[in-house]
DNA sequence: TCTAATTTGATACGAATGTATCAATTCATT
DNA sequence: AATGAATTGATACATTCGTATCAAATTAGA
């Protein structure tokens, strides 16, 4: 089972001079960037803290000037990763899909994008904090990640309209800020969930409940 | 029409000792308050400092000092005020929902929260960017205004869903966490569709396609 | 007009921030 | 064991933060 531990990319030279990657969970460099996934995705990049994150990695600011020179390149490397998980996680049975109906892929996306959102809700923590503040970290954010993403999802969103799975008559755009937004958005709110009604969201029939009722309401019988 | 003016309550006696309010939008008063829904709504609370606030309102920092006290006074009054806007928008039609029908009424409410969050998206922003970080401010937010909003928006989802609004197997809670969040994401996506797509989802014909859209996925005809 | 309350503007202060520097330590390779 | 690179830990620094203080300016009431 997949336990989410981050993989750090620690390039040596093999005995031919290639590079290989193994993983280092226990690194300096991988508790930091587990810390940085917290703080960012919790208090956003201005509110947290490169002390915050040092102290959380249980190492010192010097660490994170060595490993990622600065918080900014530290943050991009924790959208990075944040993105190449959700990648694995949409992408994940992808060689089922000739398999499957149009309808049944939608399910199929639909499940595991939001098994992801529970799992990783700090990346999209991190994409409404910078979208909100619509800086250079958005436009980087933007063009790095979020345009291809999406266009993505449009264009498979389109496709599945075509073959009725949802009705045709509304806008690929609007369609694909309303799925997407409807998946995330329990997870999103789950400090507030917890705090109101003490239910804690990312247990598993809870998150299979949110699958249900999504795929219910928005995909048509 | 409403041009969304700051009515700050300015209390003074009249001749038998009774409390009254006037509106003075050119106050400084209010002016800081525009600035700080601004401010908090795009920054964040910490990620939006006093002086930014001061010099977009063209004042300075002694002036929130004196009339707010404090940075978190000021974030509260932010919220008291936004929420007071949203109370407006919803109950805006509510002497006519005798004579609706059960779907009507889910229509007509969706519709006038869909464009409350097109007017003010600083609030679903900063009860985002709260909920994120979890501390006192949440707990306040939750206590003070959304559980009671919550709440009464659970009860008039349950009462739609046993009028065969919406489909009746799902959870109410996920349903009006899918439904609000349908509603309020593409308004808090704008910087990034405006930067990706050179779209103004504030447009009035924008707004119109989103409630189109979804009425039309998430209302069983 | 005179007086007192209200409001504004400027400055000061300690705390926290990101970054930079550099010695101490650990590690890998010979 | 020796050596040099890689990594860590501690401190310093300029900047920005929220808050506090107080004199100057404005306003309101008699």
């Amino acid at each position: 089972m997949d336990n989410g531990d981050i993989a750090i990319q620690h390039t040596f030279k093999g005995r031919c001079g290639a590079k290989r990657t193994i993983m280092k969970d226990d690194s300096t460099k991988s508790k930091l960037l587990k810390a940085a996934i917290s703080i960012f995705g919790n208090q956003g990049y201005s509110g947290g803290s490169v002390r915050q994150i040092a102290e959380l990695a249980n190492t010192n600011i010097g660490a994170i000037k060595y490993h990622y020179s600065s918080k900014e390149q530290l943050w991009k490397a924790v959208v990075d990763h944040l993105f190449n998980k959700l990648s694995e996680a949409i992408m994940q049975d992808f060689a089922l899909w000739p398999s499957m109906s149009p309808r049944d892929r939608v399910v199929n996306s639909t499940r595991n994008y939001i098994y992801f959102c529970a799992k990783y809700p700090e990346l999209n923590r991190i994409i409404l904090s910078e979208t909100m503040q619509n800086g250079d970290r958005l436009h980087w954010l933007a063009e790095n990640h979020m345009r291809f993403f999406i266009e993505r999802s449009t264009a498979w969103m389109a496709i599945a309209q075509e073959n009725g799975v949802y009705p045709k008559e509304i806008s690929v755009l609007n369609l694909v800020f309303v799925a997407m937004s409807a998946a995330q958005n329990l997870f999103l709110m789950a400090p507030f969930v917890e705090h109101a009604f003490r239910i804690d969201v990312f247990k598993n029939d809870q998150i299979e409940k949110h699958v249900d009722a999504v795929v219910k309401l928005l995909l048509n019988e």
